[in-house]
DNA sequence: CGTACTTTTGAATCGCATCAAATCTGGTGG
DNA sequence: CCACCAGATTTGATGCGATTCAAAAGTACG
């Protein structure tokens, strides 16, 4: 939070076809508003571009069911794109800034234009790759193993640069923060990690 | 197991085009086989028919990470398609059959039939949609949350029907079945839960 | 009946969540 | 410059819930 009131910005992925984005409007969202409801059909393609956005279902005994919390970075609802209806509902949990597509125009781009279809195919793929991952390591009992998992997943030859707060790795990792310190530092006890400003790094007595 | 010698065997999704089917051959892999590497060029897509495949790296101390389980009923790989290398090695963990593609001509299916390039993409978005409400579930604390969030999210109004096995179950929602067990008999102890052979509900005092 | 498996219950243990508090940090204003 | 505050970071103590190991009961199948 180095900017003063605006929460992180992300910028929309470089392949979408300028004059797609040329058709893209703005809307922002106060915290609690709704974007959509479950069952509307859908007419438009969301990116979060700050913010974050609750998609979620009623329970039976009406309590909130988070399918998936996408903070800004994130399109939205990308099922829906080919989807005759919303599976859920979507909140705003914070002030939001949205980049709003008519969904027509994103369909019709995708179909005219093999280049942006690929793009997008490979934007989807990558994601699935990273989910498959995460979920991978949630799986895991052990704080210390998500870590070492994370490092070699996400890092470089194990070693990963992150930036953020460790809190965030921690709510990455499906911990408490106080659970993902004890770890760090006994796996620097143990001579495992090495721990540096804005970079973690796993010590292989042989790298393979 | 009821069949022989045969684990359970996966159909191809229906909407692959007649003309990209007909390219498809068959593969089978023993147990321990490794289908291909990290950094190989892809050039064929795969279909798991039967068996397990993992998809892993190897740590920086030689342990296997493993990235992904893929089961029957899953693409390997998509990533790839669109890739110009493979991240990680496979290896079947079961013995396994797989229908395999010439990646050449599945990309060409996706850029000349947009049908089957829609159908692609709405297949790649359900993926990301299950995969993001897995990751939200095993972020949850206990069994029980996590039992009560499966059955909304892939139960149909609070019901879900489930014909195999509770271990199964358990797996899927990465707890041991004696913990899933226990929480199952005390969500029907207090009145939540119902429990009928190959069916779960939620009872809702008030339905919303 | 016997085997192999799932389902179920029991008891002991361990790791993480939780609550609490101390330290450290960067930023603000007097 | 220092006092002060808000936040992240770290350490401590405690309890709960899941894992683990173990074993019994139920079930399908030959």
């Amino acid at each position: 939070m180095t900017n003063p009131p605006s929460p992180t910005t992300a910028p929309l992925p470089d392949f979408l076809p300028p004059a797609l984005c040329a058709l893209a409007r703005e809307q922002s969202l106060t915290r609690g508003e709704t974007l959509f409801r479950r069952g509307q059909r859908p007419t438009r393609v969301f990116f979060v571009a700050a913010g974050e956005i609750h998609l979620l279902r009623h329970g039976v005994h009406g309590q909130a069911v988070i399918f998936q919390r996408s903070a800004a970075g994130s399109f939205l609802a990308e099922p829906s794109i080919d989807s005759p209806g919303y599976h859920c509902d979507a909140v705003a949990v914070a002030a939001s800034r949205l980049r709003v597509f008519p969904l027509a125009d994103f369909r019709s781009a995708l179909d005219a234009d093999p280049a942006f279809a690929r793009r997008w195919r490979l934007f989807l793929a990558r994601e699935i790759r990273r989910l498959r991952g995460r979920a991978e390591r949630l799986a895991m009992r052990s704080v210390r193993e998500r870590i070492v998992h994370y490092i070699e997943c996400e890092g470089e030859d194990g070693m990963l640069s992150w930036s953020g707060e460790l809190k965030a790795l921690a709510a990455e990792l499906g911990v408490t923060h106080e659970a993902l310190y004890r770890a760090l530092a006994r796996l620097a006890a143990d001579g495992l990690l090495e721990r540096a400003p804005g970079c973690l790094r796993l010590i292989g007595s042989g790298r393979l």
